[in-house]
DNA sequence: ATGACGGTAGCATACCGA
């Protein structure tokens, strides 16, 4: 089975482009991340037609997450359970592909910097520690399961300094401060594998890159999307590679594709 | 320190992002 993950940045504004890379990669399941909008304003009938059916957690303007894949999907969760969350950043859903039953969720997680305009204004990296508290909570309980679990999305956690282009510029960063580290560390030593780096531990596996500058054509880049595999997951773990093609095509979102394969 | 650049809401410019 093909998963992949994708930080769209609107999907109305990316409708072209995912299609594309849906009829030329065919995987079962794509999750998607800032969909930035509504059920009513979600292209349901465009992405059917390439014979996905979609299930989304829609937002008005920011944020929103869906799941989209060949084979019907029954949502488990809207949302992280015992967790007040006025943004809609997680969604959970059951997927049987082969006869195999997968547990798959699309994850944004906060971006925990603080406004322009305020910068010691700590509300949103507070707000970022407590979400990923309540994902760790979470995630322990789904490991009981016993099923192929996979987490995936757009973390906005820079995990090592090969993972971003300058670490240096990045140290008081909230996507690279210790304690975001330490929480999605946590969540690994759980039992949750990062595919790209199960497979690839030298390569530096870049996934966005900023629309700003001349970012992508100097590769200054930063990992931030992750593939997070539970053991049953991660024994099936055949192949996991970035895709740049998106990135680098006609009006693009500032992340690219991350595609795992599972035998 | 700021803004680059792009998206949305809504119609000028503010907010958000990583």
């Amino acid at each position: 089975m093909i998963i992949a993950t994708y930080n769209v940045n609107s999907i109305n504004a990316r409708l072209d482009n995912l299609l594309e890379w849906l009829n030329k990669n065919q995987p079962d399941v794509i999750l998607l991340q800032e969909i930035k909008t509504e059920f009513n304003d979600f292209p349901f009938f465009e992405l059917q037609a390439a014979g996905y059916e979609a299930k989304i957690l829609g937002q008005k303007s920011y944020n929103g997450v869906a799941i989209l894949s060949r084979q019907k999907i029954k949502i488990r969760e809207e949302g992280l359970p015992d967790f007040e969350d006025e943004n809609a950043r997680y969604l959970e859903a059951e997927i049987e592909i082969g006869k195999q039953k997968y547990v798959v969720a699309s994850i944004y997680l906060p971006n925990g910097n603080p406004p322009y305009n305020n910068p010691d204004d700590d509300t949103k990296y507070v707000y970022k520690l407590k979400w990923m508290e309540a994902l760790y909570n979470h995630a322990r309980k789904l490991l009981d399961l016993r099923l192929p679990v996979i987490l995936g999305g757009d973390f906005n956690v820079i995990m090592t300094e090969h993972d971003v282009y300058s670490p240096d510029e990045y140290r008081g960063n909230a996507l690279f401060r210790k304690e975001v580290k330490q929480r999605l560390a946590a969540l690994m030593y759980l039992g949750f594998y990062d595919a790209f780096r199960c497979l690839h531990p030298n390569e530096a596996g870049y996934t966005f890159w900023d629309y700003a500058g001349a970012a992508l054509q100097n590769d200054l880049g930063m990992r931030i999307d992750y593939l997070l595999l539970s053991p049953d997951a991660a024994d099936r773990l055949n192949n996991c590679e970035v895709d740049k093609s998106p990135r680098l095509g006609i009006k693009p979102s500032d992340h690219t594709i991350l595609k795992a394969e599972l035998e």
